[in-house]
DNA sequence: TTGGTGCATGGAC
DNA sequence: GGTCCATGCACCA
C-alpha cells in the first residue's frame, strides 16, 4: 500500500525488535520499508507500530539526518523528520522548537508542514497490528485523536508492559533487581516501561491510556510474530487494534518531564543531538513541568500523577550508563508540586538502596562508580574531597568523597555518613537520594523509608485506601528542605520550610490517606530509631546480594511472630481429632492440615482491660470482641455475633481511628517490651555455647542435646560462621553420640586440656586466698561469714529458680555452676575473670566446689555419664588428687566467664589454655 | 580493647 | 572474563 506517495513495502530486515515502548513487537525478519533516505535507502518501519527501525524511542540526530524531513513552516524548507514526535518532543518544547536550518525561525512542530512526515507518526492511523498504514502525514495538523478513554494506566496493563520490555530489553533490568523481591522487581519494571512510555511522549499520547490496552504476541497468518495491541478496556474492547498515535498538536501537548537517557549503549556513539549540546545545566524540571503538565492532558496527568516512576537523570558525566536501579524516583505529583514553587530547581541526580555496610557503623556508603563519576567532582587522589551536602532538615554534612583502588578500577565512598545516617533514622533498605538544587549547585540528600514503601504497596491493597489512587507506591520520599521536594513525610515537617509543609499538607496523597498498618509501623519505626539509634548487634538474612539488616530486636519480634502464628493455627474445620498420647502428653492428630485463623489485635486499656480488636474483610472497620473469641480465617463485620448493634458493616466504628491507632501502638509498645524482656530471660536461662559444650562433652548428651544448647550460643558467638574452628562450632552435630571417654577428638581434647589448666589455676588460687586470709583475721571472718552464713544468696546474684525443693544453697549453686555456666574460654592468666559477676568470691566459689560432685550428679541424676566422664578426666590429669579435685571444683571462676572477648579470642585461636 | 582505615575478596551480573 | 560492589578483615592508632 501506499501513502503519502511513499510506498510501503516489506524489506529483509532481519529479526529485530521494535524498540517502541507501547510496541514492542518482534519483527521476525521483515519490515516495512519507509520513506527514502537522503543518504540513499530507505528507512525501516516496525510493521506493527510504524516506528523506524532505531525507533522513535532512540532517535535523535542521526534519525533527523537520516530519515523523513518536514518542511518548516517558514520558510518551506525541509527540516526534519517525524521522529520528533515522540523522543524529543519535550525537548523541542524545552527549547522553544528547533531554529529552520534555512530561515532560523523557531519550528515547532506543531507548525510544520507535513509533506514528508514519515509513517508511524503524526497521527497515523495503524490498524490490525498494524498490518496496515495508512497515511500519517494527513493528520499532521489535526489535534491528537485519542479514541480511546481517558484514565490511568492500570497496573495491569504496565506489568504487561513490563512483560513485553522484559522480553525485549532484558538487559534493561539488571538481575539483581530481578532477584530482588517482587515488589521491587515489578516497581523497577513499571519504571523502566514508565520511562520509556514518557521518553516516547507524545507520540504515545493516545496509548498512555487504556490504548495500552493488552498487548500480547501473537503470530498473524504470515508467520511473523508480532505483538497485537488490544484495548483492555471492557467497555472500549474491539477486535482489532484501536490506536492512534498522537499527533503534535499546539498547546495541547503534553510534556513530560526530563530528557530520556538513554538505556541503550548503541546510542553512545551517535553524535549527540543538537538538542542536547551546550543544554546541561538547565534546569529541567520547572520548565519542563511548567509547559507541560499544567497545560498537559488530563490523560497524561492522570496516568503519571501518583506513580512513582524512576527517570533516568537528565544530566551528568557518563549518565547514559546508569543503571534503573539509580534512577531517582519521581512521583509527577512532586514534580507538579516542583512547577509551582521555581525558587529553586532540583536536579534528581540518583537515589541508591542503602546496604547493610551503608547503614552499619562503618560510615561508609558506598557511591555506585557511574553515578559518583557522573554527579560527583572528579577525583584524581584517593584521599578525594570533602563534599558537603545538604539533608532533608537543611543540615548540612560534609562527606569525604573518596575512592580506593579496586580491581583496576575504583570503589567510591562518602565516608562519615554516619551521623547522617543516623540523623535521617536510617536503616539498610532504605533509600537515600542525592539531587542538586540549581542554581548554585548544591547536593541535596533525601531518603526514602523502605518501610513505607512496603506500606505503601500495603496500603494500596486496603480497602480503604482512597479510590481511585494509583496502586503504585505512594509518595513517602523526603526531599531536600529549600527545595520543592518537601515530602510528606510527618516526620519530617517539623523542619522543613513552613510553605513547604504546607503545600505538602495539601497534597492528598496517597500516603496522607494511610491506615492503620502504616500508623503503626511507622511509629514503631521511629521508635525503633530513637530507642536503639546504635550498637545494635546486626544479623544478615537471605544471600549476601539481598542482604537485609535486621536489627536484634526484630529478629525476636519475629521469633515472636511466629509464635503469635502458631497461635493462629485453627484445627481444620469439620475434623474431629484423635487423641494420641505419648509419654503422657496428650496429642491431637488431624488427617488435614490446620488453617490459620484470622488475626487480630489485643490491646490493653489504661484500665487495665483488655481488648480483642478484628478488622472486618469486606469494609476494614475494625470491631470489637471478646478476648476469648478465636475467629476463622475471614470475618466480616455480619460474623459479629458479639455485638449486634455492630454486625453491618454500614455500622460505624466503635472508637475513632486515631483512638485504636494509639490503642495499637501502646499494645506494640507492650509487645515490644515482652519482647525484650523475654529475650533478656531467655538470655538468662540459656547456658552459653560453651557451657553447652561443657555439658555435652563432659556430662554426655543425656544432659541436653548439645546441638540444641548450642543452637541458642551460637547467636552471642561474635565470629562463628561457616568454617569457624572455635570449640564450639567444631563440636559434633546433634545426635552424633556423646563422646567416649577415650576420645580423643578436637572437643574432647580441648576439654580435658582445659579442664586441666582450669583446676591447676583454681587451686593455685585458692591456696594464694588461704594464705591471704590466715594473714587477715578480718578479711577471713568476712570470707567465712561470706561462706557459712546467710549472705551466700546475695553473693550469688545468679538466676536460681525459686522452687528447688529440698536443696541446699549449696547444691543450687553447685548445680547452676554444673549445669550449664561453665567456660573453658576462661583464661587461666587473668586474674579479672572471677571479678566478672558482681559479688562472687572465689570464697564461695571454692565452698560450693567442696560438695562431692558425686552428691550433685546423683541429686541431678548425671551420675553414669558424669563417672563416665571422670574417669576420662583422671586418666589425663597427673595425679588423683587433681583428679578428684577437678570433679569437685566444677564450679570455678569460669562459670560466669563467657564475655564476649573471650569468645572472641578462642575464636581467633589466640586464647592460650595449655 | 576498640574503632578506624585501607584494601582484599568473592558473589552477582 | 571483566566489572561492580557489599562485605570481610588485617593492621594500626
Amino acid at each position: 500500500m501506499t501513502g503519502a506517495g511513499r510506498e510501503i513495502i516489506w524489506s529483509e530486515m532481519g529479526s529485530k525488535i521494535c524498540m517502541n515502548a507501547v510496541c514492542g513487537s518482534i519483527n521476525t525478519h521483515e519490515w516495512k520499508k519507509g520513506w527514502p533516505l537522503r543518504s540513499g535507502g530507505y528507512a525501516h518501519l516496525c510493521h506493527n507500530c510504524g516506528s523506524t527501525y532505531e525507533n522513535s524511542v532512540f532517535c535523535d540526530t542521526f534519525h533527523l539526518e537520516e530519515t523523513g524531513w518536514r518542511d518548516c513552516s517558514s520558510c518551506g524548507k525541509h527540516l526534519h523528520c517525524g521522529c520528533i514526535a515522540s523522543k524529543s518532543l519535550y525537548e523541542f518544547l524545552d527549547y522553544g522548537g528547533v531554529g529552520c536550518t534555512s530561515c532560523a525561525s523557531s519550528s515547532r512542530v506543531c507548525s510544520m508542514r507535513n509533506d514528508k512526515t514519515p509513517n508511524g507518526f503524526g497521527g497515523s492511523k495503524i490498524n490490525d497490528g498494524g498490518s496496515k498504514i495508512s497515511n500519517g502525514g494527513e493528520s499532521q495538523s489535526a489535534p491528537v485523536e485519542n479514541k480511546v478513554a481517558h484514565g490511568g494506566v492500570d497496573e495491569g496493563r504496565l506489568l504487561q508492559l513490563c512483560k513485553i520490555m522484559e522480553a525485549n530489553e532484558p538487559n534493561l533490568l539488571p538481575q539483581s533487581q530481578r532477584a530482588d523481591t517482587n515488589a521491587s522487581l515489578a516497581q523497577t519494571k513499571r519504571d523502566v516501561v514508565m520511562h520509556k512510555i514518557e521518553e516516547a511522549g507524545p507520540g504515545f499520547s493516545g496509548l498512555t491510556q487504556s490504548s495500552i490496552g493488552s498487548l500480547t504476541f501473537g503470530k498473524p497468518d504470515n508467520g511473523r510474530t508480532m505483538l497485537e495491541v488490544k484495548d483492555m478496556h471492557e467497555s472500549l474492547a474491539q477486535p482489532s487494534l484501536n490506536m492512534t498515535l498522537g499527533t503534535l498538536s499546539g498547546s495541547s501537548n503534553f510534556v513530560l518531564p526530563f530528557t530520556g537517557g538513554i538505556l541503550d549503549g548503541r546510542e553512545q556513539n551517535k553524535p549527540p543531538s543538537p538538542f542536547q549540546q551546550g543544554q546541561r545545566s538547565r534546569p529541567i524540571l520547572p520548565k519542563l513541568l511548567k509547559s507541560g503538565i499544567a497545560g498537559g492532558s488530563e490523560t497524561n496527568r492522570g496516568v503519571f500523577t501518583h506513580i512513582r516512576m524512576a527517570r533516568p537523570p537528565g544530566e551528568g558525566r557518563g549518565k547514559n550508563q546508569l543503571l534503573p536501579r539509580y534512577w531517582p524516583r519521581i512521583t509527577d505529583r512532586e514534580l507538579e508540586q516542583l512547577s509551582g514553587d521555581l525558587k529553586s530547581t532540583v536536579v534528581p541526580l540518583f537515589e541508591k538502596v542503602l546496604s547493610a555496610s551503608d547503614a552499619g557503623r562503618i560510615g561508609r556508603l558506598v557511591l555506585p562508580k557511574a553515578c559518583a563519576e557522573a554527579y560527583f567532582p572528579p577525583i584524581s587522589q584517593s584521599e578525594g574531597l570533602p563534599l558537603r551536602i545538604q539533608d532533608i532538615k537543611g543540615n548540612e554534612w560534609t562527606f569525604q568523597f573518596r575512592f580506593w583502588p579496586n580491581n583496576n578500577s575504583r570503589m567510591y565512598v562518602l565516608e562519615g555518613v554516619t551521623p547522617c545516617i543516623q540523623s535521617m533514622q536510617l536503616r539498610a533498605g532504605d533509600t537515600v537520594t542525592f539531587s542538586r538544587i540549581d542554581p548554585g549547585g548544591k547536593l541535596v540528600m533525601g531518603f526514602r523509608k523502605a518501610s513505607k514503601d512496603m506500606q505503601d504497596t500495603e496500603t494500596s491493597a486496603l480497602p480503604n485506601g482512597t479510590p481511585g489512587e494509583t496502586s503504585f507506591p505512594g509518595v513517602v520520599e523526603n526531599f531536600p528542605a529549600g527545595s520543592c521536594y518537601s515530602g510528606n513525610s510527618q516526620t519530617n515537617k517539623g523542619s522543613m520550610d513552613p510553605h513547604l509543609i504546607a503545600a505538602s499538607e495539601n497534597l492528598p496523597l496517597a500516603d496522607e490517606d494511610i491506615g492503620l498498618h502504616r500508623c503503626e509501623s511507622n511509629g514503631d519505626s521511629l521508635q525503633q530509631s530513637v530507642s536503639n539509634p546504635e550498637k545494635k548487634r546486626t544479623r544478615n538474612i537471605g544471600t549476601k546480594s539481598k542482604r537485609l539488616l535486621m536489627h536484634s530486636e526484630d529478629v525476636l519480634e519475629l521469633r515472636l511472630t511466629w509464635e503469635e502464628a502458631q497461635d493462629l493455627l485453627r484445627p481444620p474445620p469439620s475434623v474431629n481429632p484423635s487423641i494420641v498420647t505419648i509419654e503422657d502428653h496428650e496429642f491431637e492428630e488431624y488427617d488435614e492440615p490446620p488453617v490459620f485463623g484470622k488475626r487480630t489485635i489485643f490491646i490493653s486499656r489504661p484500665s487495665g482491660g483488655q481488648e480483642q480488636w478484628v478488622q472486618c474483610d469486606d469494609c476494614s472497620k475494625w470491631r470489637k470482641l471478646p478476648v476469648e473469641v478465636l475467629l476463622p480465617p475471614k470475618w466480616t463485620c455480619s460474623d459479629n455475633a458479639w455485638d449486634s448493634s455492630r454486625c453491618l458493616c454500614a455500622v460505624p466504628e466503635e472508637i475513632s481511628l486515631k483512638e485504636l491507632e494509639n490503642l495499637v501502638r501502646a499494645s506494640k509498645d507492650f509487645k515490644k517490651r515482652r519482647t525484650v524482656e523475654s529475650h533478656k530471660a531467655a538470655q538468662e536461662c540459656e547456658p552459653s555455647g560453651l557451657d553447652a559444650l561443657a555439658c555435652a562433652a563432659v556430662l554426655g548428651e543425656n544432659v541436653g542435646d548439645p546441638g540444641e544448647s548450642s543452637v541458642g550460643a551460637t547467636t552471642k558467638h561474635p565470629r562463628h560462621r561457616p568454617g569457624c574452628t572455635c570449640i564450639v562450632c567444631i563440636q559434633p552435630p546433634s545426635g552424633k553420640g556423646k563422646h567416649k571417654s577415650t576420645c580423643t577428638c578436637n572437643v574432647c581434647m580441648t576439654v580435658k586440656r582445659r579442664f586441666k589448666t582450669l583446676m591447676l589455676r583454681k587451686k593455685k588460687r585458692q591456696s594464694e586466698r588461704e594464705a591471704e586470709a590466715a594473714l587477715k583475721d578480718d578479711s577471713l571472718h568476712k570470707d567465712e561469714s561470706e561462706t557459712n552464713g546467710t549472705s551466700k544468696d546475695e553473693l550469688f546474684h545468679m538466676h536460681i529458680p525459686e522452687n528447688e525443693g529440698g536443696q541446699s544453697k549449696t547444691q543450687i549453686e553447685v548445680a547452676e555452676a554444673s549445669a550449664g555456666k561453665i567456660d573453658l574460654n576462661c583464661h587461666p592468666n587473668r586474674e579479672d575473670m572471677q571479678l566478672e559477676v558482681p559479688g562472687l568470691t572465689m570464697m564461695s566459689l571454692v565452698q560450693a566446689t567442696r560438695l562431692p560432685l558425686e552428691d550433685y550428679v546423683k541429686q541431678n541424676g548425671i551420675k553414669g555419664l558424669m563417672y563416665e566422664q571422670q574417669a576420662s578426666l583422671g586418666s589425663c590429669l597427673p595425679t588423683q588428687d587433681t583428679g578428684e579435685e577437678s570433679g569437685r571444683h566444677l564450679s570455678d571462676e569460669g562459670c560466669h566467664a563467657s564475655t564476649s572477648s573471650v569468645w572472641e579470642r578462642d575464636s581467633r585461636g589466640e586464647g592460650n589454655y595449655q
